[in-house]
DNA sequence: AACTCTAGCAACCGCTGTCCC
DNA sequence: AGGGACAGCGGTTGCTAGAGT
């Protein structure tokens, strides 16, 4: 576009005369950004940059508020339950960052694009396939998310364990993404109220009434940040973003996980495999999923758990009080 | 200890869409 | 209707820390 080229031209110009920065942002501009943002809001963001002092493009500013600055921004690792989210809502979408940002609160598009870009093209590179292809994306929806779901579903099943002991109640993701448009905390604004688990988890476990239990807990200001994984996430840490709850969650997964097995059972069903298939089961060698379509990749290459990190596996040992 | 490689992430870039005058 | 300003999106780049040699 002429126009934006031209503007951009005027903002190189102006960086190459002194007038403008560019890369990493000081503490001082950050702070700049923030005292000004907090007295006179978001928006405008030439004028604002030009107001608050900063030697900054509106651009600029604009990206580093809502990408770093922002206060309800949730940082450090993606969780499994997002880990899942973003498959199923790539799945659907695609590269539609922003949209799938949009359903996982307090992550930003670029966040998630970076997830996308380095963990899971990782694992596509390590199969030996495009991103894109059918048969990386069988591996994800039978083998990597029915995994993640298990995963989910035993950090639960701890949490549920440790809940009986602290007392029940401490939900705050589970409630929250369970809540519809009227709480306030994570109304999806486009989807249904299961859009934030694969559809066809709730349709092929055939229990809608989890998804709109009224009874959901209050969120507990004592719960709140206390299980954050995200220790540099500070004073941000919000209460609907602790990442595993109790019982009312392990319910949600437990219900994921049924649904993902008979997801999986159907497929396999459909296509005269008739042998059980157990969630969490695990293939070696390439020759044992002809019927996923993937037979040609090195499955045996495919490192189902180093989707998780080490942080990963140390904060759900403190979630879980282990 | 020094160097190289790599993953992860922050920031930038180019472009399109939308609003407003 | 047309143009300017701005917001927002997706792709890409470059820096940095940590791992490996």
């Amino acid at each position: 576009m002429d126009m934006a080229h031209e503007r951009d031209a005027s903002s190189e110009e102006e960086v190459m005369a002194g007038e403008l920065r560019r890369g990493p942002w000081t503490v001082e501009e950050d702070l700049l950004l923030v005292n000004y943002v907090a007295s006179h809001g978001e928006g405008r963001w030439n004028s604002l940059a030009r107001s608050a002092g900063l030697k900054r493009t509106g651009k600029s500013c604009r990206l580093r508020w809502l990408n770093y600055l922002r206060p309800d921004l949730r940082r450090g690792n993606i969780t499994p339950q997002e880990q899942l989210l973003i498959l199923e809502l790539h799945s659907r979408w695609g590269n539609r960052w922003s949209k799938i940002a949009q359903h996982l609160p307090g992550r930003t598009d670029n966040e998630i694009k970076n997830y996308w870009r380095t963990r899971v093209q990782k694992h596509a590179k390590q199969l030996k396939c495009d991103v894109n292809s059918q048969q990386f994306k069988d591996v994800m929806r039978y083998l990597w998310m029915p995994r993640l779901v298990e995963r989910i579903q035993a950090a639960a099943a701890n949490a549920t364990g440790a809940g009986q002991q602290t007392g029940a109640g401490d939900t705050p993701l589970s409630s929250s993404w369970q809540h519809g448009a009227d709480d306030g905390l994570y109304a999806s604004p486009e989807l249904p109220t299961d859009a934030c688990w694969p559809a066809e988890y709730y349709t092929a476990a055939g229990d809608h009434q989890l998804l709109n239990n009224p009874a959901v807990p209050e969120l507990s200001s004592t719960t709140a940040g206390s299980s954050s994984p995200s220790s540099d996430s500070g004073a941000g840490a919000q209460p609907w973003l602790a990442p595993v709850g109790g019982a009312e969650w392990f319910t949600i997964a437990c219900d994921a996980s049924s649904a993902a097995v008979a997801m999986h059972d159907t497929v396999l069903a459909g296509q005269q495999q008739q042998q059980p298939c157990l969630l969490g089961e695990t293939w070696t060698t390439s020759s044992e999923l002809p019927e996923l379509g993937v037979a040609d990749f090195e499955i045996g290459s495919f490192d189902v758990e180093s989707i998780w990190s080490m942080d990963d596996n140390l904060w759900y040992t403190q979630t879980q009080g282990v």
